[in-house]
DNA sequence: GGTGCGACTTGGAACGATCCAAAACGCAAT
DNA sequence: ATTGCGTTTTGGATCGTTCCAAGTCGCACC
């Protein structure tokens, strides 16, 4: 058996990636083990032709009933695996679809991907998955190596900082891709949620409550979607015709931790603010649990709201208002996407948008001023 | 473009899956949209040999230097994309690893994907994903589809109730497999967490702090891991001298919110326990949860242990001790084995047990009644 | 001026499937 | 016996790569 192995991952030119030569005789097994059954084993088992075994397994009508069960017996009692890689190869086509993610660690693109995997399980594809973590060489190198086992097409959540020309050159001009969750410059398929409008409802539902101080807690500044959902938040509190405080505008890494750290910076002036809109869930978690270590009560005198829906979003103290945009669905629904312009790739590119969905649970309470019904658990 | 559509998973003879004849004309498209390069057209290029184009790619020391920069040239001016499946038919090798987790959307299995698909791409490998969302039928058609493109290994997390013969039959006898987290009737090579030795830690650790009443709770019965960590329990109860009562064995679903929900199963009869070793940290910290709802506090009057050491354990209230296993690691341990063997398929099967590492957080305090050193915030 | 040799290069023949045009077959009608 | 026709079957050619045996080339040596 002949092993490649891959030295440097050249960042700059993806396109084509350098082995280490390695004697092909050098690592070749003493004893030939027996090599995989091929459709010419169960021909001749059987007494047919390939031809006729090629058909049988693609179930066409053209083989006679009797020569069928005659084949599908043989094929059974040999155990006959098929070979997918050399079929697509004469027939040009491609079975499998590759999934690149930033942070399959993030339960949130992990849910992406059992959506993705369980819409083309269902139709006989296999995922190529790819995992980035966050670092735009390493997606390079991740972009080259999926690519050349000629995916039917490639969704893409991209690294921070992606460069779209870059992207496109690793990818080449023959695989249609959909980019998901983040922006990437040039012109792509996109499946994005609708951050503006979730950050919007979260922003609405909190000044209906009577919030008039409201924060907008956590994410990075140069992240797209932290940007968007700001815009939204801005565009509610324009529309009530309340003022923006600069000051409450706070940035934090996207985690929990980093979010529960910066908590002061909430409470740095007087008034403080009332509320928090943030930017995720992960982030909304961090902040109650940096609130209860200052000694206030989240659902009680401060209201959160999150983004995602995650599961531990319904299970946390107090439960967590939040918005939803149900992973999984969205996996499959990128999944279909590719397909339909695998099939057609004639199909113009375009932006398909997520709805959202606001969830109320009791983490968003009244502001402690107002008097009124204020639930409680 | 010829696509073919599986329709029924066909459970019971996985080896072969029957497809629905679709006329490969009928989806045809009308335009030729320019196939995708090939050696040959590098070839003829540069004015040289596939042959001479192939061994550049392979970077052998044959070809001339001079030769090599105009191939190397070429390849980069008309954005040359390698096609592994043709050089894997030929080379009869392959350069993929199927990974088949029960639920991709446990953090725990997205981190060990996350682990195996590092180690897998650090030498240029691309990893099939398959989920199996705990079904064992799911579980067949899916092995059934990833065998079909060759993959050098397979990696496999057992869906509950799996048949070992089943699985043997569906993956037939050419790929190594790795049996990971669970154990699967036949001889497999395994992978699996030193889950007695880990809760007995746990269980040692409480009754260290002076536990006496110390319960096992969560898990299903049958469950071969949850087994496992019962036995570890039982194991250092019995070297304390201390008796076991079997109504402190509580059963549960392993989700959070099951867990939480069973909490009341703790305190049924008097004396009731005062800490609990649970089957692993989504247990632990839904029965913190439940404990609140209660009126108790973890950490304070009922101790914690869980297993797993998932990101959100240490940032829990109280933060949870818990047995480590770091599935990121366990991952391109589960992934360097799996490629150990497919370079020598002579290796022997082999059971390799992960090592566990006890992490003491504040969810595990003396007992109520102890008087000492009380650990506060 | 042949001979040998090292350094490169190269044209088939694979790998395991699909596709196509042609062949073989059975059977009824001429 | 021949023809025609519909149903089944089949032998190459092909997909894009690797491998191998055999090729070419330049040059030193007798």
């Amino acid at each position: 058996m002949v092993v490649l192995r891959r030295t440097v991952p050249e960042a700059g030119h993806p396109v084509h990636t350098r082995w280490n030569w390695i004697d092909p005789n050098l690592g070749m097994a003493a004893d030939k083990p027996r090599a995989r059954l091929t459709l010419n084993d169960v021909a001749r088992g059987c007494g047919v032709s390939r031809a006729t075994v090629s058909l049988v397994l693609r179930g066409s009508p053209l083989v006679h009933s009797e020569t069928r069960a005659r084949v599908e017996a043989e094929i059974r009692r040999v155990g006959y695996i098929y070979n997918r890689a050399a079929a697509n190869l004469r027939a040009q086509s491609s079975s499998s679809v590759a999934l690149v993610v930033n942070d399959l660690s993030n339960p949130y693109f992990a849910e992406f991907a059992a959506g993705v995997d369980e819409a083309l399980a269902a139709i006989g594809f296999v995922t190529l998955l790819g995992s980035t973590g966050e670092s735009v060489q390493r997606q390079q190198a991740v972009l080259a190596s999926l690519v050349q086992h000629a995916p039917a097409g490639i969704i893409l959540s991209p690294a921070e900082g992606s460069d779209g020309a870059s992207v496109a050159r690793a990818v080449g001009p023959h695989v249609p891709v959909l980019v998901f969750n983040r922006e990437l410059d040039g012109a792509w398929d996109y499946l994005v949620m609708d951050n503006r409008t979730g950050a919007r409802l979260a922003t609405e539902h909190l000044i209906g409550l009577g919030h008039k101080r409201i924060a907008f807690y956590g994410g990075h500044r140069d992240s797209s979607s932290c940007r968007e959902r700001r815009e939204g938040y801005q565009a509610a509190l324009a529309a009530a015709g309340i003022g923006i405080e600069p000051g409450w505008r706070i940035e934090t890494a996207p985690t929990r931790l980093e979010a529960a750290r910066q908590v002061g910076a909430l409470f740095a002036r007087d008034p403080a603010p009332t509320a928090a809109v943030c930017y995720n869930d992960a982030v909304a978690l961090g902040l109650q649990l940096g609130l209860v270590a200052r000694g206030r009560e989240p659902g009680v005198d401060f209201a959160v709201t999150g983004f995602d829906d995650i599961p531990e979003a319904a299970l946390s103290v107090p439960p967590l208002t939040t918005v939803a945009t149900a992973p999984r669905a969205r996996g499959r629904q990128a999944a279909e996407r590719i397909l339909a312009r695998m099939r057609d790739p004639s199909i113009a590119i375009a932006q398909q948008t997520i709805p959202v969905q606001l969830i109320v649970r009791e983490s968003s309470c009244p502001p402690p001023v107002a008097i009124g019904n204020r639930r409680h658990e």
